[in-house]
This record gives C-alpha cells, structure tokens and sequence, in this order.
DNA sequence: TTAAATAATGTTACCGATAACCTCAAGTTA
DNA sequence: TAACTTGAGGTTATCGGTAACATTATTTAA
C-alpha cells in the first residue's frame, strides 16, 4: 500500500508536507500543493485511518448495535442514523445482536476494542446492563435506542410504548372488542413493561377485567420455537375475539399461527401490533399497527449521540430522553363485532 | 485508555511480555502469565484492534457491502455472511449503497481506507466496474454477490437467473396464461439481464410472441417515483394476465399499483417474482417466488472470500464462479385462466 | 538598517501494538 | 567440565500517520 512516505518521496517533500496537504492544515504553496496533490492521484493514494485515528486518538467512527437485522423498524432505525452520522462527518458502522445477550456482549467488545467514538445501542434488555457498564467504565458515549435499562442513566430516545398500547386497545374496544388477549416481549424490555401497563390501564379504563391468562410474555423473536404460543391458544378458551401484539415479528408468528389453525383473521379474531412492516404493508394493506417512527429513532439518537461526544470534557450535563409520539395506522386487521 | 505499557509497568515486566500473555505466543511461565493477566483485569484492560492492524498489515475485517438494506433478501445474505465470518474469526462490518453508484464509490473508499483484509460486494451494476477495478489495484481480495460486471473477472456467488425465470413463465403458461409481462430491474444489472433472456426463451418455447411494449426496464428498487409503473401500465391495453417482478421489491411496487387502480391480485392480474418477502411471506402466505437462497449466497460467499484471502501469495488461482439453484415456492397469487 | 514577523517546510517523538533480535541463567550432553 | 540447548524475558525498530517544535528564507515594521 502506498503510503505518505512514498508520495513525499516522489514529490520531493517531506511526509509532514504531504499530511499537511491532505488535510488542508498549515501553510503550503500552492506549487507544492499542486505537486503533491498530482503524485497522489498517480500512485492512487488512500489514506489509512487506523494510523491516523491511533495518534488522533479518535476514529470518527460510531457503531450502531441492533437486536434483530431483518426487522424492518431497525432498519429504517439504520437508515437515520447513516444520514445523521454522514452528515457530521462520521462513518458509521453496524452490529446485529440477535436478541442475545451473548452476541452483544461480543460486540461491545469488538466496539471497544475499535476505538469507536460513540455507540448507539438497542439492547436487548435489562441484563445489557453490564454491557452498559463496561461502556461508561470506558468512557464511551452512548445512545439508548428503543429501551431503557434500569440502574443506567444515560441519553435515550424511546416510543411511547404505553400510551401506543392504550390507543391500540381502545382501537379495538371501539369496534366492539371486550375480550382482548396480548402477547408480549419478555418483562425484562422496558418497551414491553410499558406496553403491557398500556394495555392494563386501558383494560381498566373500559371496564374490562384483567386476566393473566390472556398474556403471554415471550421473546420479541421467537422466530423457531412456535409451541409456545400454541400452548398458549390452547389455554385460552373460549378465544380471545382480539390479539394486541408487541412487536411486528410477533403479530406475523401469531397470523401464521392462527391460519394453521385455520382461524380467519380478521374475521375470526382481530390482530394489531407495534412497528410497520416497512414496504410489505403495502402488498395487502393489511395490519393495524402503531406505526413507530423509526428513521426518527436513528437520526435524533444519532445527533444527541455526537452532542454527547463533541462535549466530552463538559461533565454533568443532564441526560436527555426523547420520546417519540406513538401513531396508529389503522388498515384492515380489525372487525367490528 | 489502558494499554500494554500501563499493564506491563504494573505487573513489572516488559510490554513485550504482555503482549505474549495477550496472543499466547512465545514462552512465558505460569506465574508471569498469571500475574499479567490479573493486571489486565483489574485495569479492563481492552486490545486496541488498530495499532494491532497497524503493525500485523491486517485487520480480520470483512466488509459486506449490499444495495439494500431493507430488502430481506439482502439481510438474510448478511446472516449468512455473518455467521462464515465468525466461524474463521473475521469479524465482519457492513455498509449500504442503496442502488446508489456515488455512495457505493464512498463505501468503496471507507473500506481501502479502514484496510479490511476483503470485501462481498453485491455490485450496483455494471457501473460499478471502475470502484472494482480500484479494489483490484489496491490488491483488495473480493467476491461479487447476486450481480456479474462484465470485463471483471472475479469469484462471484450468483442465482440461477435465467432458470428461475423460466420456471416463473412456465409456472404461468400452465396455468393458462398467455399474456405475461416483465417489471425488471435496470439492464445494466446481470441478474436483470439473465432473467429477461429466461422470460424471452420461455415465451417462445410455450410459442408466445415477445412484444417489447410489455417490459418494463426501471430500477430494482424504485420506492419513491412510481410514474414509471403507472405510465407502463397506460401503455397496456389491454392489460396482461400476469405480471413477472424481477425482484420482490418491485412485485410490492407492482401489486400497490394494481390496488390502487382497483385491480385484484391474482383475481385480475397474477404476480410472480424473484426473492422471497422474509418472516413477511408468512403473514398472508400469497405471493408464489423464485427463493433464492440468501442465506447461502453470504455464507459461501464469504468461505470463498477467506479461501482467496488466505492463498493470497499463490497467484494465478482461477476464479470461481457459484451458481445457486432457482427453487420455486407456489402460494397463491397465479389464478388459473 | 536591523530586529521582528511570517511563510513554507523539515525533524523528532509518539499513538499502541508486534516481529526480530538479543540476553542471561539453568539444564543437557558428550 | 566445556559447549550447546532451552526457557523466560527484555530491547529496538516499525507500522502510517500527526502534533509540536525547529529551521530557513523572505517580508515587514520601526
């Protein structure tokens, strides 16, 4: 690989002249510029950021550490924050953790070890929390997407998960429904707690009674193992006329579910979830949906994330927490009874 | 930061020693080796992956570079990377051209610049030939994914295009179908090439004249503008039976049209495409495709990467060309004329 | 006219790690 | 016992850049 030494040599100059020409610091003639600028594009310079971010101590890289790669909202939330990091000059670089904790952790370290400048996290839980701590020890700033993880204050931009849950149910008791079921992410996801709580208040405020039975609390992405959700269906009879949803991935396992079943939906029983299916709502405009604003998530994460870095040395500034509003799209997986 | 030399002077024994405890290498006896790593985890001490690149002259990175990142095949691709890469002990960062030939050049340059040991790239298309031409130059190992640029040799996963899309028309003429259409991505695209050869021998083995007015020549991810598709569909009269999409996104592009001019799927018009929807296929199990096998189009891809990486002294390997069978999923959107 | 300022460039040290070579004591072998 | 290994560790140079300081001419101000 070429290096600033090869094209000072050719140019006649020294290596700190080259450097100073790359990036436009210090004074140099424009005959030298010239010269150095035309070897460059000779021997096809590129320059190396790992020598450079090793002595700037800086790598002008952030990471952004998803839970699940091909959920349509974090990649929207990808999308955000690849406009909002280009826009102040910063690469930005991803990491998928799977929902689990373990990958996480592999990435926290590989995100550490790289020397980013900033992370942006969607963790997968309340037991992120030692991840989050090693982070802090460190000293890297970083982003809350998606969930809160108690014990660890930090900047953080979230949905409005409850009062989505709220505006879901009263959705449905609006068309009649009274017997309306939930399942849920794991009650270690904040988001989860919250939607839940939404769902109670809701219940309550229509007079419905709460019944445990009617929530499962599973994980956001199940993905293989089915047969919890079919014990579940088979503990609640007579079923539920509606099924609130926590996510988008869980809304699709529950149809898929009920149409093995051969249960119509929505003729048979009601379905509505939290996050859009991105472009594949289109093809049937099908599911009711609180439609989160995930490019939003990643780009405000992704600018409070830089306000953080760019002020480093300035300690104790309060944490901020942005929580975006929570709108229904309402289509067609609601009947009214 | 915590780096060797703060490791080395509070254990008292030399950086070298503690970079021997690190990689295991050299004789080093057990108390040493216990007394530094206790060190290390007291201070946390975390590796600096850049200096380490610095001075190995490689960083264990991959790159995978897709046009797509909200196109589940494309994300399903990057599993399969993902897991390849693990297993050799490369990690494994991505980046997203969005069909765009400028932010590919970007990517392009981030990736010489961040030095990764070798790069998947799934082209935009055949424009994409001088960002190839710079890898080669810089000695850059990589493989080309889903798309061939011609006057590139290289190692490249592709699909069965051509017999994919003959198994689509075929699926179609047996089902009475004589009028059949093609929404395709830009010619300058392989994989779009491919597949108007399958669509133009399959018509004329089922004896079908090709008329040019019935193919459709845009982008294989038009999202915003869909004049195009509407203007097409003007052209049409009277509108074909079937409609083959050379990917999934444009069959969503398609059948939103359809919907929006009150044209029922596949009532009216059949739709067929190439790629899978994802967990989405699942919801309202509709739309009959060509899966390709995302999953392995990553995961081979990437062994082939690491293969060539690692032969890197031994020149004049020929290149290897995958090629992934064309496996067809019947759902529901063929009707039966 | 001469000291001080400025423009344009060079030198040196360092970022954090590792390869290559060096040292020295203890153990082996003939 | 002299010569040779081996074990365990240290020293130095280097990767490709940049900050900080040094060095020249050349201007400029007093």
């Amino acid at each position: 690989m070429v290096t600033i030494y090869d094209i000072a040599a050719k140019a006649g100059v020294s290596a700190m002249t080259v450097s100073r020409v790359i990036n436009n610091t210090g004074k140099i003639s424009d005959k030298t510029r010239n010269k150095v600028r035309r070897v460059m594009e000779e021997l096809n310079y590129v320059p190396n950021h790992m020598a450079r971010s090793l002595v700037l101590q800086q790598s002008n890289v952030l990471f952004l550490l998803i839970t699940d790669i091909t959920n349509p909202f974090y990649t929207t939330v990808a999308r955000g924050a690849e406009d909002a990091a280009k826009k102040h000059g910063y690469r930005l670089l991803f990491g998928n953790s799977d929902e689990s904790v373990e990958k996480e952790k592999d990435y926290i370290d590989t995100i550490l070890a790289t020397r980013a400048d900033g992370v942006l996290v969607a963790p997968t839980g309340d037991l992120s929390l030692p991840h989050l701590e090693t982070l802090r020890r460190h000293r890297v700033p970083f982003v809350l997407l998606d969930r809160e993880v108690p014990g660890m204050d930090s900047d953080v931009v979230l949905g409005d998960s409850k009062e989505g849950a709220r505006k879901l149910v009263d959705h449905l008791t609006s068309r009649g429904h009274r017997r309306i079921a939930l399942i849920n992410g794991s009650p270690l996801i904040s988001s989860a707690r919250l939607r839940l709580e939404g769902y109670r208040e809701a219940l309550k405020l229509n007079d419905i009674p709460f019944d445990q039975n009617d929530v499962l609390e599973t994980a956001f992405e199940p993905r293989s193992d089915l047969s919890e959700i079919e014990s579940w269906f088979d503990r609640m009879s007579p079923p539920p006329t509606a099924i609130v949803a926590g996510n988008n991935v869980l809304a699709v396992e529950v149809i898929r579910t009920l149409h093995a079943r051969g249960i119509r939906v929505p003729e048979q029983v009601s379905v509505v979830c939290f996050d859009d299916l991105g472009p594949y709502s289109e093809i049937d405009p099908f599911l009711t949906v609180i439609a989160q604003q995930a490019y939003q998530f990643g780009y405000l994460g992704t600018q409070m994330l830089i306000d953080r870095i760019q002020e480093r040395d300035v300690t104790g500034l309060p944490w901020k927490k942005i929580v975006l509003p929570a709108d229904m799209i309402v289509r067609r997986s609601v009947s009214t009874i």
